[in-house]
DNA sequence: GCGACAG
DNA sequence: ATCTTGTCGC
């Protein structure tokens, strides 16, 4: 894979406009769901050494069966709208680590809801071929009505009368969580699945154990490589 | 030109 | 993203 640190704005835009090309929403033999991964990145502050950890947990249990942790150097800058230049190379080395691949993953950041289409999940996509899912915490591209105040209730997403993604209250009294497809799933698919994430808190459970272990591998408490949690018949 | 702006 | 205690509000 070509190196991004170096490059420039307008060479990742272009770089955005090419991958949006390969996007694609629906995969002709889309197999049952049994495992969704959480893929997060952690580092810290004033250094370009970066942790990454993708958890698997078993569909809809949502119980945590294994995970990979694996470190990378990036010195690309934090730029609204580019991300996937600076989280995914690292993501991808903790993603040749497991051995057998999860259904779908979700990574924390937009999917399609971008101005070019290319959030860290369609851009993680792109390259994988493999399904995903964005789930960010705020909202960077897309307008919406406040989805009322119940659990599960959501809110359609558009720019330009498009529709990109949903506003989903993933818990009573928080601010809302903002899905859209990344690859490989449609936006219903893409937000059903994401319902059935949704435990007892506001972040839904792939990214939020994502986060909670990729902290504990930065602090020291996790070493890198691969790790069986817990067997899955059929699977690992 | 101005404001917005994932992690 | 990370640092970091108490505190305001549902």
């Amino acid at each position: 894979m070509i190196d991004y640190n170096q490059l420039t704005v307008p060479e990742v835009i272009a770089l955005q406009k090419e991958m949006r090309k390969d996007l694609r929403f629906e995969i002709p033999d889309q197999q049952p769901i049994h495992t969704i991964a959480g893929a997060d990145i952690s580092y810290n502050k004033d250094s370009n050494l970066f942790y990454a950890a993708i958890v698997v947990l078993s569909y809809p249990q949502m119980t945590l069966k294994a995970y990979s942790l694996a470190t990378g150097i990036s010195d690309f800058p934090y730029i609204p709208g580019f991300l996937g230049f600076r989280e995914v190379p690292t993501l991808l080395e903790a993603w040749e680590l497991l051995p057998v691949k999860p259904d779908v993953v979700v990574l924390d950041g937009q999917g399609i809801l971008h101005p070019r289409r290319m959030g860290i999940a369609s851009h993680f996509g792109v390259l994988t071929h493999q399904a995903t899912i964005g789930c960010a915490k705020n909202s960077l591209y897309g307008k919406y009505k406040e989805p009322n105040g119940l659990k599960y209730s959501f809110s359609e997403m558009h720019e330009q009368s498009t529709l990109l993604g949903y506003a989903l209250r993933t818990k009573e009294n928080s601010k809302p969580v903002y899905i859209s497809p990344g690859y490989g799933l449609s936006l219903p698919k893409s937000l059903l699945i994401m319902k059935k994430c949704v435990g007892k808190y506001r972040i839904p459970e792939p990214t939020r154990l994502a986060h909670e272990v990729v902290n504990e591998f930065r602090i020291g408490k996790l070493k890198a490589g691969f790790k069986l949690v817990e067997q899955i018949p059929e699977l690992f």
